[in-house]
DNA sequence: GATACATGCTCAAGTCACTTGAGGAGCAAG
DNA sequence: CTTGCTCCTCAAGTGACTTGAGCATGTATC
């Protein structure tokens, strides 16, 4: 069984070193067996706990969070529906984000779009901003 | 023309009070006109710059990139090009991190959705998180 | 064998976008 | 008059990382 190290965890998973030993300090991942040089060797497994971490963080569930449910999911089979439920809510607030980056990118691309040199999107907007802003702006 | 309270503000924009008053600091917003007893008044314009910014931030661009949008915002009409480029660009990435959104949305689900008291999407998940985990979420 | 350089280690401190808290004021209702 | 709500400022705290200092190890180069 092939074994990596964090950087080539790192490049894989598209986390940065520092905070993958981030995760591990805070119990997220476990403290794993350091090869002769001291240097953590990791099997590939980490990776669906990294993608599971990783699936959660972008959901904003903060780390004790994310902690809590991962020891639920530890309860045998019959138990699981507190992890369950959590991570249904979790699909849920994924589902109200995506909206709401939905209704961002369509904000963001009427100020965008619609700029010609007679009319333009940017420069309306902007007079939404007022003369007092302006001056701040500028200054 | 009817003023607004920051609080009322707030509750119109679902952004926090102390947000605000954050983005003003950081010269986001104008520093706009206060009442007798001090207090911050607000005319409706201030809505649009606000969810301007809200969108923005959407899109975790920094509160310097979003001042400096801004500013380019209110160049003259034939040299908006810069900022259209800006939020061309900001457009592109929301659609990267709806994409992503939705990967994680499915990944969870996943997860969770093949929960029964047999077979177990939380657990079958859950093995692939070393015992050496195990040990240390107990811990 | 000396040197450079990439990678890894730990631990402390810094960063960003806010939030929270302390201490205080204005104003309406009870 | 005091309770409660909203507001103010300024300083400090927070969460999730990142960055930096100082050091060890492994590989490639001279």
């Amino acid at each position: 069984m092939q074994q990596f190290t964090i950087g080539e965890i790192a490049r894989q998973t598209g986390l940065a070193v520092s905070a993958i030993r981030y995760y591990e300090e805070r119990g997220l991942l476990p403290k794993v067996v350091r090869s002769a040089n001291n240097r953590r060797s990791y099997g590939a497994e980490i990776l669906d706990a990294i993608h599971f971490i990783a699936s959660c963080r972008k959901n904003e569930m903060d780390i004790e969070t994310i902690r809590s449910l991962q020891l639920q999911m530890l309860e045998p089979a019959p138990f699981c529906g507190g992890a369950n439920d959590i991570l249904g809510q979790a699909v849920r607030e994924l589902s109200a984000k995506i909206v709401a980056l939905q209704a961002a990118r369509r904000h963001l691309s009427k100020v965008a779009s619609a700029c010609s040199v007679e009319s333009c999107g940017v420069h309306a907007n902007t007079c939404t901003i007022s003369d007092n802003m302006k001056a701040s702006a500028l200054a």
